[in-house]
DNA sequence: TTGTAAGCGTTATCAA
DNA sequence: TTGATAACGCTTACAA
């Protein structure tokens, strides 16, 4: 049962009553500044935990004239695309960062309404900064947005779009190491099934693969486009196979296509990665729930929202030499496939 | 076009200054009171367009002691947990509804810090409440906020939690559902491969599947424990068929399983549907992904999401007389497999 | 180092 | 129907 009146959160001016100081002093302490005596800090600290003193955002910001927010904005599709760990991830590192922070995460799904509530939401002032999931896709009217609050795409976006920092996961390095993990094994006849050539990671990934073999001194294989879904795996494997027979090994741009593809093989009798090697790239949960666990190449999607939450941090701390654009590397994971 | 100094967005008062009247009656036109004069509100109206005045959030809400937000409370194992649309296809439904309110959506990922921050935050007054995804698993600490907040699950909490309003699945019905797929189209020897029985979800689903049977007058087939995952699936099956290789359909719990089993299937040369019919369940990627497309029984997440908007809003506007409970029906997708 | 006091842009209570 | 005028809880010069 409710109270008449809920007793209402306590205030600074409570902490202080309760601290024998002022609510200016609180307000010190509760900020950090360093010009409080440890011992009157100590003694509000104490009163703030018995209080249980949380500070009213609403109040501060408007004082402040800062949001202590920070928008996550999401393209639509995204949402619907992502099937994959992929964003749930790096909002788990996105979120890490913050808790230590004191933003609040705002979720904004952008394009249900580009042009109207969610561009003056983000430019009214009702953020600090934005964090833009992208993965290359991202919508042009993103760029009007860094010309007003500091920005941090992941994923490098769309050509048009000026401004804001960048933290990107190195797809053709990536491949290169899944690419050169076939060499080192001894494989000589390799295959690939790429992503999509009209996406930035398909193509990436497929220069990667093709820059390991000239490295080598090998003359690539097959080269089949796939879709980036299992049954699209599965058919460029066929394909793969008719165009030649002889391979020894495949990289495969997506491990959801790898474990396509791997079905074929199993179907056909073909031994992995005895008559031929196999490596896929993300990492995802396929990899590990394949018949011959896959070795892969990882996506640090963590780190990346990681890097993100601590980019923009720091920028709206001041920082103004931070490098544009954050490179982070690949990892090749070793399991049974390769 | 930028002047050197951004000019400070506008409040009230300027608008009142540029219309002739005053602050007051700024903000009366501005949350639509009825007693103002038409002809100063067009005035009013003709000025707030021209300065481009938006409301300053935090000092609505410090007034107001509204916050204007709402928390979407993700449990971290959540965001490990699902690759599947799942959590993202809610929160689209979510974000359509809260797009036309005033509302914001502040994301938190619990449990990094259960008892400290985030409650605290939740409890501060910084939103007027909560959606929780709980999925079944939520954490008792949840119990406590619904003592302070309005709070709408999705999904039905754990046994220990109080209050709150639930917006859930029919998951009996739901696989009943799908297993009376199997027997319309003539299935005599029906299996299932269950999700995990410690899972609500696991055990609802494998009760709709006997029922079914039951109903049916049809034993059951083999009932196998899998984990939703492709890898659990798979070795469910093979399992499935150690225990009765005559089986000529079979439920599945989840589309990731169904993929897992299908390759099983594949592999030993089983033809899905002829030899065996298969139903899956989620209506995920996987399942359009398959080799033989799956037939499966569809959640309506994004309705979920929508109807876990809608109704905290409708609390949140003081609606008393919302049922606590509300049971959304799945839906069966045919496909090639069953 | 600490306290005083003036805002920050709204809402809401009174009077007028 | 309108306009003053307090709050709302916090930050931040400016004093002490």
């Amino acid at each position: 049962m409710r109270t008449l009146k809920a007793p209402s959160a306590p205030t600074l001016e409570m902490v202080g009553a309760h601290a024998g100081v002022s609510r200016a002093t609180v307000s010190r302490v509760v900020n950090g500044s360093p010009k409080v005596s440890e011992e009157i800090a100590r003694t509000v600290r104490a009163a703030i935990a018995e209080l249980g003193y949380v500070p009213n955002r609403a109040a501060r910001s408007l004082a402040s004239k800062q949001a202590h927010a920070i928008a996550l904005v999401v393209p639509e599709d995204m949402t619907r695309l992502f099937g994959d760990l992929y964003l749930a991830t790096i909002i788990v590192g996105i979120n890490d960062r913050l808790q230590e922070s004191d933003y609040v995460l705002n979720l904004m799904v952008a394009s249900t309404d580009p042009h109207g509530k969610t561009m003056r939401y983000l430019q009214g002032g009702n953020v600090d900064g934005a964090l833009v999931v992208s993965h290359h896709t991202a919508d042009t009217f993103l760029s009007t947005l860094t010309s007003t609050i500091p920005v941090v795409f992941g994923g490098r976006p769309a050509a048009g779009i000026e401004g804001g920092y960048v933290v990107d996961v190195d797809n053709v390095a990536g491949s290169r190491t899944g690419t050169e993990r076939l060499i080192a094994i001894g494989r000589k006849r390799i295959a690939t099934i790429t992503g999509p050539k009209n996406m930035r990671v398909g193509s990436e990934r497929e220069a990667g693969f093709l820059a390991a073999l000239a490295d080598a001194g090998l003359t690539p294989g097959p080269v089949v486009e796939g879709d980036f879904t299992l049954s699209g795996g599965a058919a460029a494997m066929r394909t793969v196979l008719e165009q030649d027979p002889s391979i020894d090994g495949v990289f495969v741009a997506s491990d959801s296509m790898a474990a396509g593809a791997m079905t074929v093989l199993r179907s056909m009798g073909i031994q992995v990665p005895t008559d031929i090697a196999m490596v896929g790239y993300d990492d995802s949960e396929a990899a590990r729930s394949t018949e011959v666990p896959l070795t892969t190449v990882r996506q640090p999607s963590e780190e990346m929202g990681a890097a993100m939450a601590d980019i923009l941090i720091a920028v709206l701390n001041g920082a103004e030499d931070r490098p544009r654009t954050t490179i982070l590397p690949t990892q090749l994971v070793i399991r049974a496939s390769a």
